[in-house]
DNA sequence: TAGAAACAAGCAAACGTTTTCTTTTGAGGA
DNA sequence: TCCTCAAAAGAAAACGTTTGCTTGTTTCTA
């Protein structure tokens, strides 16, 4: 019971190791007959293909390797969750590696994924040089996954900051909100622009100029101070009627922040937030925020990995870049007011 | 520059095949000057070794597999995170997948990896067939993470539930409590029988019995109600003056449920926690906690893998359980009381 | 100076497949 | 009855390594 080997299942059956290798993949007519014998053969021996011997022929090992920054984050594995469903199914296993967000190990991980052939590799990058990854991508098909590589022609599977956040603050306007206050990471993070180029954009199409004061920029804690200071500074009839955080961190430092001025949400403000918080297992509010949908993001970085693989060398279609859509879970943290003349 | 094989470098630099493969495993004596001028050969046309052929004669993949119930679970990967860790540094890479917590689809994926030869298969499973595994033992170490099989002999790396639990009904004790509420799961779920019995090893230990009326075993929604019950059936002085959440879930209804009966954490009544609960960005309390430290778990697996590939077949020492060690995070949601006669 | 030991490096045989090419077999048509 | 042709199955050559065995070249000892 060591290793069966197709030359075994071979003998047992009495046919040749062709035959044999014929039966299992199915990729050649045979006889009815001896393909019983055969499979009886291999069921007896527990015969099961190797697959090192097997991709040495095919140069193809079934294997896709992503890297990660952080393999702990929940949102990137609900994204390589996403991905791993569709991969599953169509007989490809994952290799996974996280980089520790740390160009070094980064390019270690992937060293090491090429010289295991892998056949195509889903990468949430933490670096930028375009140079090193267009060597790469002559390896193997490279996808990749919520952060892109400026000056690099390449697949890319990224959400769509802008619009998502354009749609939400469309939403707000929609429900006659004027005055409404932008609390974003700092300038220095591509994403946090984005969201804020979206965001500008929907007060653009409703004629408003972004006001400079409503707009906070700063890391978590600088936000929930700025955030403060901007309500007590201002006189009450000027203060913003909705709040939008960018991300989750910040919506729970604004909600605090808002209920510590004795603001009550959403009678006397209203919130939304870009990504869901966590307010605790207590709290009445249910945010309004845009749903990220990582595991969305990650199966559509699964199945542009497959059309690539199938396509191979062939049929170079230039690179792709798509975005899941987004969608905003509608909770009670924002509500209706009167537009104001 | 498509892809060099080691015979190119053997040609370029004027050797032969095995030379080659001496220098890039250094396995073998070579002399200095051919070696470097096979390692300029190397550079020059970008030879990687291939792996596929590599695992082929040497019956090694440098691969090790793991296989969780859910690839989105924070605390799972925080495990596969400590494991890839040690496995990283040992030059393995890790294949991941999730069996969607389904005995079948677990079966899938290991028929997969061994397929695929891994050196060793680390294991969160989700089902309890002692043959089906004692049949793949023979194949590869397999190493069993946070849960079981009974009936099993087989490497086991989990969390001591019982001796974790006891330390912290223990510390309870030593503070002066002596009516301490156990707010449990259901009987059918071991690692809460575990719980439990660390809890009455320690009230034992301090020549207490447990008493019914404060042990509460029941899902999430109705330990909420079951202890809201226990405090209004009883009269002021029978109240426990502490509760015992055996997990994050269960804390989170208990804190709101305290709560909700006018009851101040710590001054009327401390609760501790098996896990850290999260009770929201804006809550003043934090719990005092075992932590469960996955990470280190992930940890002790790799180890204990390395440590079996590197026994091989030899030395086949019995199987090991290791536990990470239970530490205890304090917060401010417990304080000493008066000892009672 | 001759012979033995020590060291370097090459040859070739695996490892377990897939796949091309060839052979065998049986059936159908004339 | 013979010939042709299709279908089925076998033989053997790869794929890119590692490694046991062998050969050739030094260097040291007597």
């Amino acid at each position: 019971m060591a290793k069966a080997t197709i030359r075994d299942v071979a003998r047992a059956s009495g046919v040749g190791l062709s035959t044999v290798s014929r039966v299992v993949n199915g990729n050649y007519p045979v006889n009815e007959q001896t393909r019983a014998r055969v499979l009886k053969a291999i069921a007896e021996l527990g015969y099961v293909p190797d697959a090192a011997a097997r991709s040495m022929k095919t140069n193809r090992t079934l294997l896709v390797g992503i890297v990660v920054p952080d393999i702990s984050n929940a949102s990137m594995m609900q994204a390589v969750r996403g991905a791993e469903r569709v991969l599953a199914a169509a007989g490809y296993a994952l290799m996974i590696a996280s980089s520790e967000d740390n160009a070094a190990g980064e390019q270690r991980i992937l060293g090491d994924f090429f010289s295991r052939k892998v056949d195509a590799v889903i990468l949430a990058t933490c670096q930028t040089d375009a140079a090193y990854f267009r060597r790469l991508q002559t390896d193997a098909p490279l996808v990749f996954m919520e952060r892109g590589v400026p000056g690099l022609e390449a697949d890319l599977v990224a959400e769509d900051h802008e619009t998502a956040a354009e749609t939400l603050t469309e939403m707000l306007l929609a429900n006659g909100h004027r005055r409404i206050a932008l609390v974003n990471g700092g300038p220095h993070i591509p994403a946090a622009q984005r969201r804020q180029d979206g965001f500008v954009r929907a007060l653009r199409a409703h004629g408003l100029a972004p006001e400079p004061r409503y707009v906070i920029r700063a890391n978590t804690a600088g936000s929930a101070r700025a955030l403060r200071d901007l309500f007590t500074s201002l006189p009450g009839d000027a203060w913003p009627t909705a709040v939008f955080a960018t991300n989750n961190r910040r919506a729970e430092v604004v909600v605090s922040t808002l209920e510590s001025l004795g603001l009550r949400i959403p009678d006397d403000i209203s919130v939304v937030s870009y990504g869901n918080a966590n307010l605790g297992e207590n709290h009445a509010l249910r945010l309004t925020y845009v749903d990220q949908e990582p595991a969305e993001l990650g199966r559509l970085a699964g199945e542009l990995v497959l059309k690539r693989i199938r396509q191979g060398a062939s049929g170079t279609t230039g690179p792709v870049r798509m975005s899941s859509e987004a969608t905003i879970v509608s909770g009670n943290s924002h509500r209706r007011i009167a537009e104001r003349v």
